[in-house]
DNA sequence: TCAATATAGGACTATATTAGTCCGATTAGT
DNA sequence: ACTAATCGGACTAATATAGTCCTATATTGA
């Protein structure tokens, strides 16, 4: 639950790099080298995000990426659908479909309420919010443990 | 993102059958037949609910599990905590503390303090909400939960 | 006290999801 | 034509999640 997909935290650096160059096309390889995501990893999400049209592609020499429309037009929940998919936080399955005991069932549809009331208000954040510094946001310490494999062990 | 495991919606169920049995424990076989969850699993989300204090527990014959407190004193976020720890959205590793790359890193910070609004969201809905059907909760505040300073700009 | 009935803790396996890599095809510029 | 890119997708590896099972311990009541 509210984790983003390591894929996910990739495909918000490459946007905010691709926002940051709004004039030139930048190939992944650059983008790859900027962001320290590795190549093929990079090449992924950039193929992703080119597909649904957050960035487009120029393909050939001199080819490469630019952001698809500008930045404060894309936000955070565009690139979660885009990355993750427009996810429900539960489905019901239909093995539970015959249940007889219905205030158990009607504890699915709460949570897909939260969590379309959670996708509504990240349509609200931008990228453009997301380039900022996060110190310019009022702060509140939160400890939380993070597991390792949250890390991004993956970039060089 | 924003998916509940399969064990949280067990658990969710789970707290819900006992906070319509606020009087007498309920032994793990018969919550497992009331929730049509299998038994080990049952018996798996009890006991780390049970650890937690969000159920309590009573050993030995005529044993079983209560709420371990009222309904509404119980938060969905409470739940999230027990069941997927306190998970942070994503975490910038100390080893790239000394990226030259200011500003990607400071996207996780971002989305930290997304994750935070929405737990935060999240602890003001509670077991009792989730007992009723619906339509009746107060996702609303979700939309104030999110600091100001995040909200769509018209600048860029 | 003994037997029956529960939970407690944790090891373990199976399954599903996610991440990451690689290959061949296509496209565009020089 | 050659080179530098993206495109699509297959494939493997890594990780996380789910589910099961075994042994120990506690409680009740006959």
């Amino acid at each position: 639950m509210l984790k983003i997909s390591r894929l996910t935290d990739y495909a918000t650096m490459i946007l905010v790099h691709l926002a940051t160059r709004p004039e030139r096309v930048s190939s992944a390889s650059d983008i790859a080298e900027s962001t320290h995501v590795a190549l093929p990893t990079t090449q992924k999400v950039l193929k992703l995000l080119a597909r649904s049209g957050l960035v487009v592609s120029a393909r050939g020499s001199e080819g490469g990426y630019a952001l698809g429309r500008s930045a404060n037009a894309i936000s955070a929940s565009d690139i979660l659908d885009v990355l993750e998919g427009p996810i429900a936080i539960t489905e019901c399955s239909a093995t539970h479909s015959h249940c007889e005991l219905e205030s158990l069932c009607q504890v699915g549809g709460a949570w897909q309420k939260i969590n379309k009331a959670i996708r509504a208000a990240l349509g609200d954040i931008t990228l453009a919010d997301l380039c900022r510094p996060a110190r310019e946001l009022p702060v509140q310490s939160l400890l939380q443990k993070v597991p390792r494999s949250m890390h991004r062990s993956e970039r060089s």
